[in-house]
DNA sequence: GAGCCCGCGTAC
DNA sequence: GACGTACGCGGGCTCG
């Protein structure tokens, strides 16, 4: 028979290590949570591993203990538990309890008396014992039944390891810290002996006790120490010494693991935000099946039935042949008006299908365009986009689920349906991947039995309704309905035309461009071979470190967290020194062009549109602001020439010219009018050049006096302001003192006084309120804000600043974007809508309404917010192609 | 070979 | 550690 096996978990010490190892982790009701999010996956990780039978967590109680009793400096310069840990406490005995693992804690011991205690008695009844904690002062427990686990490091420590470790077996050790000592517990240990002189004494002689009889064999110098010391090392050795006799009221039977409560631990996590961990619950485990009653819909006839009734919202679901709407076609919609319903229509099935046309038509009127019905859905800008081919819009009302749960917490990662229902509502979806995992490779949705196909489009619909009632009651809540209603909203549809169009790129001036980097490449690579004296992967940093560093013996300016930066800064220092990292800098600029720019632009020009179709992500940034990806035509090189040819690639179409408008330093007039700052306001009122404005204020001359290089020194002050640059980095970036930059930022916050009770406020009531806000009150969490750490804190703060600064940009630009797209519905200019890059919007037009459509773009948009208190201006350029603007 | 992280560089 | 927000590429590592 396998012996039994007790672990027994020293909880206080993973507390303490899962509190200061992790990221400060806070729910977002400003709960700390790391150290119970470590201490739950610390167990998880053992039930799985090991798969205990028995098992407690052990807990210290008080501080009060006979240690104490006995040396009042025995732990004493240990600080109280920092209170965001000790508001964590409860949650983790509770997480514990429900996961079936019982919990011990004594007034006045400590978990280690008690694991000692526990352990005892489950050897003298035939247990193994695993002791799994991080400490040293367990060890000597070990014996031939007894191991010490640390499951952090995943190593077992049995008798033989202490030996090699201490150099000592593991019932010597109380003797060993009792003669060096233990700094981290205040235990004196005797003064002048080390730890080798220990370990000879006690191989030698033995215990404390032996060593003290036997002082005769002991040389006199150490002698003479261990005689001075003689109360101390006695007094260490009980302080180290763990107690077996604790009076533990329960038996070692009773510590058997119970069964989880899932369904409480379902709902703690939920509380928690524990989203990981709630998808480790099993799926089944009590799982009230969702009531849910999904059917296909047989006949036009049968869904005209459904629509007549006029639903007052449905939720609707395209299954398509692939994600890229420009190459989906529909294979079934799936639609519900009621919690637990759901229809699927299919369009492209073997078993049924109903002619899409029909089905279309029959939904346009009833549904897309039906002003008394909203239209739920997750990530609508897919069905909206899909529709786009076949000439159809959605028009409001509509409620997006990803956009509510984005805007609820702009901070998370991922908003996917099946994250939110499990968040949400504690419900586990099938899965897109368990659903299809049937079909054959180049097999898409259509080809699945039309069994599995309803159930999984059907739920799809039914969850996002579901989700769609939790949703809007928070965002009530929040006070966030302006924000999702007025601009998250109207703009899914404009950005689904946007991506819709796509952009036209030039293919053969981008062939050109390949060619010609291709060239500049091999030569300067074959000069940096040349200068190394080998050859090797220049783009690999370790190589190139190892060439700059150990061959060239050049010296290393900044580290990375693997070993020496050579990032620009650094060989730009370099170059300095030695021709290479120049040649490798001017590698660097072209193999970006080439491997991002060039040869990633012409692998996403669309073989049919022969245009580039970016993806807008409405829920990808913290701040507000949109994101572009495959490709990310947000940062399109501008700043350099080579970058600009890029930038000419892309063409207006034929009879057609671009139009574009850019906000003009728009977030420093955020900054200005967000303070209230009356000097900067009226700068910009009168149409001053802002930067040279400041460095008046900041040199004290007039604007005359102001030279190109003042001016450039508070061009970076200004925008400092609105990262929160710290003296430190004003000054690398300018390359003056700390001293120099820290007289700049003190004389702008004296000259501009309104500025910095701006910052100190945002940062105060972000402190208090847990978030800050936008001027049309968009929110975002700053957790970092109640780290322990002070740089996260630091973090926080230039966070708690910028953000109401860049997201309030990118709301009104948002803005924009929605009156731009309705005035060219309204106007019928011949105009669209093609890129947004933060502060720039891109049109195509019509040659002969473009210089009209300019006007109205200018006014527009300068005239997007008047409540806002300041000026905007915007400058509008025409050209064709988007280098030359 | 897929997936992930890192270092680096591009934009606003 | 020190300037906020993004995305993508190549290298290099892990894992199966």
């Amino acid at each position: 028979m396998v012996q039994k096996r007790l672990f027994l978990i020293d909880g206080s010490s993973f507390i303490y290590r899962a509190f200061y190892a992790l990221p400060s982790l806070s729910s977002s009701k400003g709960i700390p949570t790391n150290a119970v999010y470590g201490f739950a996956r610390m167990l998880n990780r053992i039930l799985k591993e090991h798969k205990p039978e028995y098992m407690a967590v052990v807990f210290d109680a008080g501080r009060e203990t006979f240690r104490t009793e006995k040396f009042k400096e025995y732990k004493a310069h240990r600080p109280k538990m920092p209170a965001e840990l000790a508001v964590q406490l409860p949650y983790i005995k509770k997480l514990t309890e429900l996961m079936g693992i019982p919990v011990i804690e004594l007034e006045g011991f400590e978990a280690d008396d008690i694991i000692a205690t526990l352990s005892e008695k489950a050897k003298e009844e035939g247990f193994k014992v695993v002791i799994v904690s991080p400490d040293k002062d367990l060890l000597q427990l070990i014996d031939k039944d007894t191991v010490v686990y640390d499951p952090l490091k995943h190593s077992f420590f049995s008798g033989l390891e202490v030996v090699k470790k201490f150099g000592v077996p593991p019932h010597y050790i109380p003797d060993l810290l009792a003669l060096v000592g233990d700094k981290s517990d205040n235990v004196p240990g005797v003064k002048g002996v080390g730890k080798k002189t220990a370990i000879e004494l006690i191989n030698r002689l033995g215990s404390l006790e032996e060593i003290y009889r036997r002082l005769d064999s002991v040389k006199p110098s150490v002698k003479k120490r261990l005689v001075e010391s003689k109360d101390e090392a006695f007094l260490s050795k009980e302080l180290v010494t763990v107690r077996k006799d604790v009076d533990v009221p329960v038996g070692v039977k009773e510590l058997k693991i119970r069964k989880p409560d899932w369904e409480a631990l379902k709902k703690l996590y939920m509380e928690l935000e524990f989203h990981s961990l709630l998808k480790e619950i099993p799926e089944d485990a009590g799982k009230k099946k969702a009531e849910s009653n999904y059917a296909v819909i047989q006949s036009i006839e049968e869904l005209e039935e459904l629509l007549s009734r006029n639903p007052h919202e449905i939720s609707i679901d395209f299954e398509t042949t692939s994600l890229n709407p420009h190459d989906a076609e529909i294979v079934g919609i799936a639609i519900s008006t009621r919690e637990g319903k759901g229809f699927y229509i299919p369009l492209a099935h073997r078993e049924k299908s109903l002619p899409k046309e029909e089905v279309l038509t029959a939904l346009k009127e009833a549904v897309f365009n039906n002003p008394k019905t909203i239209k739920v859905g997750q990530n609508l800008k897919y069905e909206m986009a899909v529709l786009l081919k076949e000439n159809l819009t959605i028009s409001p009302p509509i409620f997006d689920t990803m956009i509510a749960s984005y805007l609820l917490n702009p901070t998370k990662k991922s908003h996917k349906l099946d994250n939110l229902a499990l968040e949400l509502l504690g419900y586990h979806m099938q899965s897109y991947k368990e659903v299809t995992s049937k079909l054959k490779k180049g097999e898409d949705f259509s080809h699945l039995p039309l069994k599995d196909a309803v159930f999984y489009a059907c739920e799809d619909a039914d969850i996002t309704l579901r989700l769609k009632r939790i949703l809007e009651k928070r965002l009530k809540e929040e006070e966030l309905t302006f924000v999702f209603e007025e601009i998250e909203l109207p703009l899914i549809g404009v950005l689904a035309k946007m991506e819709f169009f796509g952009i036209k790129v030039d293919p053969i001036k981008l062939e050109l461009m390949s060619k010609f980097l291709e060239e500049k490449i091999r030569a300067v690579e074959s000069d940096i071979y040349r200068l190394a004296g080998e050859k090797f992967n220049i783009n690999s940093p370790k190589q190139l470190s190892s060439i700059l560093f150990e061959k060239l013996k050049l010296p290393p300016v900044k580290k990375t967290k693997t070993g020496f930066s050579t990032d620009t800064e650094v060989l730009e220092v370099l170059s300095l020194q030695h021709p290479l990292p120049a040649k490798v800098l001017e590698y660097r600029q072209l193999a970006k062009l080439r491997s991002t720019y060039v040869e990633g632009l012409i692998k996403k020009i669309h073989p049919r549109t022969g245009r580039v179709h970016t993806s807008f992500n409405q829920t990808a940034t913290a701040t507000g602001r949109l994101s572009s990806s495959e490709p990310n035509l947000q940062n399109i090189p501008i700043r350099t020439d080579l970058g600009r040819l890029i930038r000419e690639t892309f063409i207006a179409e034929e009879g057609y010219t671009f139009v574009s408008a850019d906000y003009s330093q728009i977030e420093l007039r955020i900054l200005a009018a967000l303070a209230e700052e009356e000097k900067l306001i009226e700068a910009f009122k009168k149409g001053e050049d802002i930067h040279t404005r400041t460095a008046c204020e900041i040199f004290g001359v007039n604007p005359e006096e102001v030279t190109p290089n003042m001016r450039r020194h508070a061009k970076t002050v200004n925008f400092g302001i609105i990262y929160g640059m710290s003296p430190y980095g004003l000054s690398k970036e300018l390359g003056i003192s700390i001293e120099e930059a820290k007289a700049y930022i003190e004389r702008y916050f004296e000259r501009y006084p309104k500025v910095v009770e701006f910052i100190n406020k945002t940062i105060e009531s972000a402190q208090e309120k847990g978030f800050v806000k936008t001027f049309f009150g968009r929110k975002r969490p700053v957790p970092e804000l109640l780290s322990s750490r002070r740089e996260e804190r630091e973090f926080g703060k230039r966070i708690a600043v910028n953000t109401p600064i860049q997201g309030t940009a990118a709301d009104l630009i948002k803005l924009a974007m929605i009156k731009m797209d309705s005035f060219i519905e309204k106007s019928g200019i011949d105009a669209r809508m093609l890129l947004q890059v933060h502060d720039e919007l891109l049109f195509e037009v019509k040659d002969e309404e473009a210089e009209e459509f300019a006007q109205h773009l200018k006014k527009i948009m300068e005239g997007i917010c008047p409540e806002l208190g300041i000026p905007l201006k915007v400058d509008v350029k025409v050209g064709k192609d988007w280098g030359k603007l």
